[in-house]
DNA sequence: CTGAAAGCGCTTACAG
DNA sequence: CTGAAAGCGCTTACAG
């Protein structure tokens, strides 16, 4: 290569990174035997020699949650706009995957990682903190942690839901939550935010009205067929994901239980699809891709050394649909 | 590293390469070291020394499209199961910077390309073929070329849905397809089937009766708008993606045309939410995950010199909906 | 403006 | 079973 357009390695060198030291008509002979000889730098070697690899790790449950999907592709653009490159894994809800995830990536040679709705597992900041990897945490604004976080308000999210749920006369309201296996610090705020709005109207809270299921649209069916068992049905069912709400609806039409007439429902993430089901579910919208856009933006100022701040949080929206019926 | 435990480099190396060349006592002292100081391996060196990364690059036109999000979601598992590494690029069904992904993945030292739903751009392969990088195609049988593909047959898969509206009587049907831009193989073969359809039981095709719109839920709700505004209206609409349909569906939702009785609709893609729409859509479904996992576990079997089967075919599934109304 | 040379952190024949 | 040494392909002071 070097040899080919007769200078040293030094000059290619110059010519591929931005450096205008070089003579034009050098320059130009060079990038003819670069598309000549087809050259493709070894990034491999220049990432040994500048330690940075110009590279950054994604770690997210699963892909099959839109929101997520939608983060990650902000957050992907943003990074390839300013010549980054996106290494995705997914952890599938998997605490010790994710931390051996973590660690391959670091291992790979990522110059910084973000982290999305993650789990409640200290060990992973802990280990990114350890190695000092820059990192950031998406979906969450991370209250009492001394950690870059970027999102949003779980509580007060759930809580406003809630609260429209009651200010449309409902007082027997159930709360169909992700939990069990997968609970992560998310789950308990947006349980937080439902007793929040709850006891607010002096509602009682019995751990009777909450269901706490595994994440998946089976465990909104499994909880309906309970709650409708019950001696004294709800009047509305919050739900703290859109697929638990998806789930319930589902059961909802297969047992022939009408929405909103027979029961209320919400769900919450604002999955873009909630909108278009046969009975369009008020939930809440999640700032998805002004997260994974926040979180590539904040971490290419720290890679890049500009100033920056680091805990941001923004907003949820009220999607409002046809599923919660307003009592007298 | 190695001072701290009394060894040489080549002794650590060997301890965390799977050799059992070393003494089990030196191994322990030396992952006691590695423990000890939170070393982690520098990738970089290892893939600048034996010219592997581990790392497999996908590029993928979005990842708004649940079926794309499965390919992928089940080709990272198989991947990360064999410790290998996904690279993931977002397109945004762009043809350059599709290209410009792929020769930043080849930069970046991917040991290969998986090309997700891409477009007919004959660039891209060639420029994969010539720098030697490992590569395959989904979405797609690739009929006619010598290059690696796994995929379904869109011809034969359009040609059966359409097949199954004129079995309900409809004669009067008219197509929507992404396209303009967008326009790819998949989009010819998917109108080719289409057309195979409607000639098999004499049905005049004429260009009227085919609207290729930009691939996004709003040309939906234009194709609609210009459906309806004519004189003699179909009976069924078929759409080459569910994308389409749901653009179409709301479009009906909005001006008051009821699904299947004023017209009858299908999809395409098996978007695993079509069948929980305001009218489930009969769609056809596609193997996402098959295909992800048989791309993963084809270039897995390449890079580790495996004997393997390059050009595989999997089946599309008719899921019934309820937006088919047959005509006596 | 350009080149010679060192060195990034690994792996791997080659000796022993 | 272990170590000394070469070398993977870059970048970057340092000279000139």
């Amino acid at each position: 290569m070097a040899a080919h357009s007769n200078v040293s390695t030094a000059t290619v060198s110059r010519c591929l990174s931005k450096s205008e030291l070089v003579r034009p008509e050098v320059k130009l002979r060079v990038e003819a035997s670069i598309l000549e000889l087809g050259y493709v730098l070894d990034g491999a070697a220049k990432a040994l020699k500048t330690d940075k690899s110009e590279t950054i790790g994604v770690i997210v449950p699963t892909l099959e949650i839109s929101s997520f999907a939608s983060a990650i592709q902000a957050l992907e653009k943003t990074l390839s706009d300013a010549n980054y490159t996106t290494v995705l894994a997914v952890s599938d809800f998997d605490t010790e995957k994710e931390l051996r995830l973590a660690r391959n990536l670091a291992q790979q040679g990522v110059d910084a990682i973000i982290l999305i709705g993650q789990e409640n597992d200290d060990r992973l900041v802990m280990f990114l903190e350890n190695i000092q990897m820059p990192h950031v945490s998406l979906w969450d604004v991370g209250k009492g942690s001394k950690y870059p976080h970027i999102g949003f308000d779980n509580r007060e999210g759930l809580r406003q839901i809630t609260q429209y749920v009651l200010d449309h006369g409902h007082t027997d309201v159930v709360l169909v939550l992700g939990g069990g296996p997968h609970a992560n610090a998310r789950t308990k705020q947006r349980r937080a935010g439902f007793e929040d709005a709850m006891t607010s109207r002096g509602l009682p809270v019995s751990p009777g009205i909450i269901y706490e299921m595994p994440y998946n649209p089976f465990s909104g069916k499994i909880a309906l067929e309970r709650i409708w068992g019950l001696s004294s049905k709800p009047t509305a069912i919050v739900c703290a994901s859109d697929i638990l709400a998806l789930g319930v609806l589902r059961a909802c039409k297969e047992i022939g239980i009408s929405i909103p007439n027979d029961v209320s429902i919400t769900g919450f993430d604002g999955l873009n699809i909630m909108a278009d089901l046969w009975v369009p579910v008020t939930s809440m919208s999640v700032p998805a891709r002004e997260m994974g856009e926040a979180a590539a933006t904040y971490l290419l100022n720290i890679l890049q050394n500009r100033p920056t701040k680091p805990l941001l949080e923004l907003n949820c929206k009220l999607i409002e649909g046809e599923s919660v019926k307003a009592l007298t």
